[in-house]
DNA sequence: AATGAATGAGACTTCATTCAT
DNA sequence: CATGAATGAAGTCTCATTCAT
């Protein structure tokens, strides 16, 4: 039932997962709180199902901002920049499946590591295209990926004040050429 | 007082904020439930203690593997493998620091906060001595953060198998050179 | 609903507020702890709830009591007699509704200021036919109240050995010529 | 210990009976917790003590305020015009005295008793004087006490906006002639 | 499928009282 | 006599879940 994912969605963004209650999600939905359990078996399941949907649509979104067209850094900038707008519109969303870490690990898990999949999979084509270096692994997606998910926390959920290609052109210029001082060769 | 704060630490640490007692909690120190409020008025009032004190000790650790007499990419290096180390012999110390997001808000920002502002003193350094580029900010310091924050996480925490090394060795090439191919200069 | 009503009558009264418990009251009702949340906000909630309906429990004996036909002088005596005889059958009400001064000051209040309101419509009944002299208002409905409670109080709460009627006629020969010597006309 | 009998009064006077705490009272005392239990046993035994020093007190000041001289009429009336009076001053004495009749219910009779002998006297005194009409007993005490009391609740404890005198006035008309009509004659 | 009253385990918190210093 | 940390019993309230209608 769509109605109760949603209104579930509500609640467990607005007062976390211990604070909300069934009973607030049903009176989100305007359902009977026993209907409830005509759809999920417990409170941890709406919460699992939750995260879930809201993995999928992130990746979504993200996925769905990115052309077959992009050099392999102009993705990377495109899928930060679309994450951090992402982030300011849902900052509830976020919230909630950080909050799986605690509730649901294994969803937590699943979230980040399909996410860790997709990019590494976007550096071995990048590797392939030869924009990006051999030798790449999990470790480093990884990497970008903390980057990009620290980003959205303090420029996404936090604050919004920074335009979101300015934070995106920053962690591009990362990738393409680290911090080092150039070489003034 | 310091007895609570450490069976504090165990019962959070095992059981995540909420399936933590007061009296688990005394119970490991082995007082009495009511000396528990001789000492901290609330449940949340621990948490926020604990937070502290935590954040507290990463920081010591981490500013203990760092010497004067290293360069500034060796820094960053040895910072993440210190912290690496760290994540993989206090697991649950690190669960607890992330569980502040939802327990504590501003506990968890402002360790994050301090974290980046230390961060970003580095990298100021690193800029004067040269081996840094020009230009970098409070960004920047997150970015480095968040790569750091995750490979914590999933090779701390999640899986110790790799040497911390060799994380570092590729978080510090990362940021040495970035991803792209070499130039064939 | 009013099975807990009843129970909290009979556990109020028998123990007072403070020693009350909730657990008592489900107990006597024979419902489960979390039942009584059903119906009642808390503690307070119920103990307002039963002032009110034992207040207007007191209203309706005294009012049944007293007969269109009565002069203003038996009115008030019959009032007495009644509330006397309610106070004996149910010392457990009265009690409660004194504890409302500690427990609820609002419940208390506007027990006492109702019935005082009602006393003095009587009074102006009793002017308007010519019985009672003019002039009275609310402080003559105060005295008369205070009159009643207490000879309630002292004979019919803590001893019931004396006749009601007897009572009822003492205050009503107060009433009517107040405690001087008869003026030896 | 004085000063903890005060600081009794002070706290059981705000706060009731059961939520006025011995560490509120030392605290205002300016003692320390445990010092309470040097002067006093329990908490009920501050409390006792604490409505005898204030029994005896509204005995003194009413004695104090009536004269040898004075016509028995006179005197009612002054007795009510000062403990109206007190009432105004020391609303918190009036509200622990009640609370007693939950909290230590003896010696809650035993004001009420006392009071209510020491009335009676007045009424022997005032028959013999041929004042008062004969044959008068506890139970004209008893009504007359509630009189008072009530008019000391209502318009000295609840609002003090009426002159004692005109409450005593009004108490004193209904002792010398009832409430009746005058007799026509 | 929907409803919502009933259930009861469980946890936080308070505070009178003790006692070693 | 004073101190105040320690004690632990006790009680209120929440809420996920069930089930008869």
């Amino acid at each position: 039932m769509r109605k109760l994912l949603d209104a579930a969605e509500a609640e467990f963004g607005e007062r976390g997962f211990h604070d909300a209650s069934i009973s607030g999600i049903t009176r989100r939905a305007g359902t009977a709180l026993g209907s409830f359990y005509t759809y999920f078996d417990t409170k941890d399941d709406v919460f699992r199902a939750l995260v879930r949907d809201m993995s999928e649509r992130v990746r979504q979104v993200v996925g769905s901002s990115l052309g077959p067209d992009m050099s392999a850094f102009q993705t990377e900038e495109a899928a930060l920049a679309s994450f951090l707008t992402f982030a300011r519109d849902h900052k509830e969303i976020y919230r909630i499946i950080d909050e799986a870490e605690f509730v649901d690990p294994g969803s937590y898990r699943e979230h980040y590591e399909t996410t860790a999949t997709r990019i590494e999979a976007r550096l071995k084509a990048g590797e392939k295209s030869g924009e990006f270096r051999a030798g790449m692994e999990e470790a480093h997606a990884w990497a970008l990926m903390g980057m990009n998910v620290f980003l959205g926390l303090r420029y996404g959920v936090w604050s919004d004040s920074r335009p979101a290609e300015d934070l995106a052109a920053i962690a591009r210029s990362i990738l393409e050429r680290g911090i080092a001082a150039d070489r003034g060769d």
